[in-house]
DNA sequence: GCAGGTCAAGGATAAA
DNA sequence: TTTATCCTTGACCTGC
């Protein structure tokens, strides 16, 4: 609905002599604050407020006839640039509420105070500003949310000061300065919180930054349920901004079953898709991850992956262990072979809560269960997206609107969208590395290989989740694809597209349970054989890997009895795919860096850098 | 988007003034103008494009999508408002032909020039609107002739500019002051000298003009026998052409019941058929006809034979009035009505011919059952071939030998061969407009305008005589052919193939009696709104048109009382050919224009070479 | 410099 | 599913 120029003009610089004449013309100054109904860019003052044209044109058309407005919901929608358009009703409550009106006279010119805060304002939304255009280079590409993850999640509903719908004259009393409501401000951090990400609403307003930015490793531990250890020295905000953030790090608690993004969010969405699928956790870790670290060496990024998640001591690095250790002792103890002495003691993730009370007799099919329980927890807990939001999301047709958004995009933003939407994949699969018990104890060199080598094999096998068998779509982002739409020119990425499909769509044949993808996913990863596994690490992974194989064979003999194929049981075709796992892991990293090497200007995410860079 | 609430307000209450401004609005005014792409009523300039809303939607979908789109034929399907949803592959080829573009943008305003193309083109399509409401007065209830008269009817063969699938950029070149095509494009008259137009040249040379534009009259008087009209001074002429024209004109009398041409007569023709399917004096106009006079100024020969049909006689030639006013008079007469009273001398030139005394009653049903039969026996005793001599050959297997005569011929000879055979149908056709009341009386600009843009058209309506619709064979000269044979490798022949069968089928399913074909074709000879006909004209032309329209109704009222298809009429059905018909016409004229293109040094028959040149 | 008009784009929906 | 109609929206324009 809005091509895409209009918002590079928006963000300014389409006139530089303008920049002259703004200084002096309040027509442009005024124009730099957003719109007060749905922070797009705003126009002028209109019916009293300043607005944009689309809040200009809704209200002047409410108010030139009958309309009869209802909410389908409860009276309280979100009214932003994206979603301005769901519910009329509110919409227009929000106009009123703000003094919007038909009659509203503009007096002469407005006082010095009047001037002031309008000063104010411009000063407060034109920094903000330019910070945003530094920080996001390559807007051009993504005019609207682009990279971001999701311009549409916005934790913070949108108007943390907006309080929907108060009496119109109790927000009067908002505004001291009686008619001229127009040039107050209801609150300058209305829209930069959020609203649209247009603006990255997840730049903090600039006081706040330089604090935030030292925290990238807070935000990773924050990932974890380790809650002590939350950034214990988290610099003052305001007080908004910290409720986002509260906001944010809470959510990701439930969000195991985190009901899905609502379908409309993206409906006017310019790019209708890219990278905006993610969840609220997930942005804010793909942001973190995006913060260009020029100096920093390879494999750091994991490590503090690692770190934040393992839960390790609040100093930073790396405390040896607690947690995974009761996990594996949970799991794997059982099994005989081990490390059981770790103390779970901190660990409160859900693979001790399952464990039998260790007088318990060693019953193998009875500790191939608890294993299976338990890792089943562990995927289940770190699924980036609920069965139910998928299932719900592949019933719809495909969009059109977003594919056709997909199809403009050239081939190296839909790679670097596509990378994207892999890390965020990854980055929860390294949430349930850690968990896997052992994993933790590993040495941050053999977590990497691990990792380096099973990222991708997990994705595609987490990929399963989001496929349709009857449709053969998958649902990518937001947006139901077919294959075909992953089809490039290129050999080698087709050949990737084919592999991956191919193994999607047979795993999806084999109709596994949520256990046996978990207990096939840990298998992968623990594998032994990775190259340049140190020996000492390989062996408590083959021993792990042997119990996991065993627990996934129960499960299948029991969910799977028959043969799926010819004699062939379930069991033994998920074996065969692990060769193909490997294969298309491959055939990813030559496709990586084959793309790096075409296009060497384009920086993917700094965990799918040190995950996928070729270190010979 | 708003569920539900959509309704409240619908209709359109929010603009209460808009209906004031609507009448001088530009847009009402484009929506005069019908659908560029399938003719339907259109909405206004959707991706640069005036068209329908369907068509708008069609492409807006196409463009949003991955769309594979397939024609199940040979690319080159009509696509007009009934056949639009038959292939979504040649109806989006059309639309980008026409150069509809998801980033169409409008410039600012358009340029008085392009405001003044607009307006002109509404000033024919409202002429034809009025006609329509007057003949039509319930065609509101029918959607499909209600747009009839705008849509289907276009006066220029539906893309006057339209160049079936030129490249895009030579679109954009047609418009120099680039960038503007959107406004440019959609309007005929901007490409009205171009290529394909189906009225080429409607300015004819002056000096042709002035010296016969008195003239005319007299023919048509000495047709009509309405002989104190006569024009005084007729030019010179070369005797052949005199003896020609006398023949003609005395073979016209017998020709009404003509038996049919003995097919030995044709055997030894080098082609096999050229030309063999005339009888004697058709043939031998068209020999005429071929006779290289380089130095003539086009559309003399339409002229002339107009004037030798006309027999009307000016210089000493033409004994005024008697063998065509018998003819005339012969063919009334026996149908018969009012037969005698009208004598040769009172022939009046319009519609009411058979009018019966002024003391009559006016009845309009009477009246247009004159006319109907008036207008039969013109075109009774035009025909080429009687019914039974077709239906007799039709009978016939198909005759192997000489279908392998013809596959013998190079794709050359096939096309002049064809081209004589339409001359030889079109000289009749000529002879047949003579005869119609009115028809002689308009300038030499404006018959000659019709007639080049109804000469193919009539020629389709004729060929449903020789077309079996059972075995969907046609009497091509003395053989009976399948379409299939008329396929060629190119692209706009085989289009034309496709249109011109497609039409001759439908129509042929009409099962229209002989006085509906007669009246059909005279009610596409008489369009009004055919480019470049001049007002005075338009008029005349535009109450006859209205005049066999309602006859045309009545007839099909009575011999097709039920709809034929669905609820559509058949005189619906009828009426929404004529937009097909233009669209073949404009084929036809694209084939020949590029067939000469690529065979230059071949030498078309005169009459053909002038009718069918687009003369810039 | 804002109110209001304009009109193409696209959403929603019923119908096919 | 696709189509086509109806309608809202909002960028742009014009007039005051
Ligand atoms: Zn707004
Ligand atoms: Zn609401
Ligand atoms: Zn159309
Ligand atoms: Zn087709």
């Amino acid at each position: 609905m809005y091509p895409a120029m209009t918002w590079h003009h928006a963000a300014g610089m389409e006139h530089p002599q303008a920049a002259n004449a703004a200084a002096r013309s309040m027509k442009a100054q005024i124009e730099i604050i957003p719109c007060k109904v749905c922070g797009d860019k705003s126009s002028g003052v209109h019916y009293g407020i300043i607005t944009c044209e689309g809040c200009k044109g809704f209200f002047r058309r409410s108010q030139s006839g009958i309309v009869n407005y209802q909410c389908p919901r409860q009276k309280n929608c979100v009214v932003d640039r994206i979603n301005r358009n769901r519910c009329q009703y509110c919409r227009l409550q929000k106009c009123l509420a703000l003094g919007m009106s038909r009659d509203a006279v503009k007096f002469g010119r407005m006082s010095k105070k009047q001037r002031e805060k309008v000063e104010d304002e411009v000063r407060f939304y034109r920094g903000k500003m330019d910070l945003s255009e530094r920080t996001v280079p390559d807007s051009s590409a993504y005019p609207d949310t682009a990279q971001m993850p999701t311009s549409s999640q916005d934790p913070l509903g949108a108007y943390s000061n907006y309080q929907p719908y108060p009496n119109p004259s109790e927000l009067g009393g908002q505004y001291p300065t009686g008619g001229c409501s127009s040039y107050s401000t209801p609150f300058p951090f209305s829209m930069d919180d959020g609203v649209d990400s247009t603006t990255p609403s997840w730049q903090p307003p600039m006081e706040v930054m330089s604090s935030t930015q030292q925290l990238p490793d807070s935000v990773l531990m924050a990932t974890f349920g380790n809650s002590d250890r939350s950034s214990p020295q988290q610099p003052p905000q305001p007080p908004q901004q910290q409720q986002q953030q509260q906001q944010q790090t809470s959510l990701q608690h439930h969000h195991q079953h985190q009901p899905p993004p609502q379908q409309h969010q993206h409906h006017h969405q310019p790019l209708g898709g890219p990278a905006q699928q993610h969840p609220q956790q997930e942005r804010r870790r793909a942001e973190a991850a995006q913060i260009p670290r020029v100096s920093r060496p390879p494999d750091t990024l994991i490590k503090e992956e690692m770190e934040g998640g393992g839960g390790g001591g609040g100093g930073g690095v790396g405390p040896p262990a607690d947690p995974s250790a009761a996990a594996a002792a949970a799991a794997a103890g059982p099994v005989g072979s081990g490390p059981g002495d770790r103390s779970a003691s901190s660990r409160p993730s859900s693979a001790a809560p399952r464990l039998p009370p260790s007088d318990r007799p060693p019953d193998p099919s009875r500790i191939s269960d608890l294993l299976a329980e338990t890792v089943t927890d562990f995927h289940r807990s770190t699924l980036l997206y609920s069965d139910e939001y998928i299932q719900d999301m592949l019933r719809r047709p495909q969009d059109l609107s977003k594919i056709a958004c997909f199809s403009k995009l050239s081939h190296e933003d839909l790679v670097m969208d596509a990378a994207q939407k892999v890390t965020a994949v990854i980055h929860n699969i390294i949430d349930f590395a850690k968990l896997l018990p052992g994993f933790m104890d590993y040495s941050e060199t053999d977590k990497i290989t691990l990792l380096k080598a099973g990222a991708f094999e997990l994705t595609i096998l987490r990929m399963t989740r989001y496929y349709d068998l009857r449709q053969s779509t998958v649902l990518y982002g937001d947006t139901v694809m077919r294959m075909d739409f992953f089809l490039t020119g290129d050999t080698t990425e087709m050949k990737l597209v084919q592999e991956v499909f191919e193994l999607v769509r047979s795993l999806c044949e084999l109709k596994l349970t949520e256990p046996e993808l978990a207990l096939f996913s840990a298998f992968c990863l623990l594998s032994p054989d990775r190259p340049g596994l140190t020996c000492s690490c390989a062996d408590g992974v083959r021993r792990l890997n042997e119990e996991l194989l065993k627990a996934l064979r129960i499960q299948l003999e029991r969910s799977h009895p028959l043969p799926v194929k010819g004699d062939v049981t379930a069991f033994q075709m998920l074996l065969s795919k692990v060769h193909s796992l490997r294969e298309a892991s491959a055939t990813h990293l030559e496709v990586i860096t084959n793309f790096k090497r075409m296009a060497p200007h384009l920086e993917f995410p700094a965990l799918h850098k040190e995950l996928f860079t070729v270190t010979s």
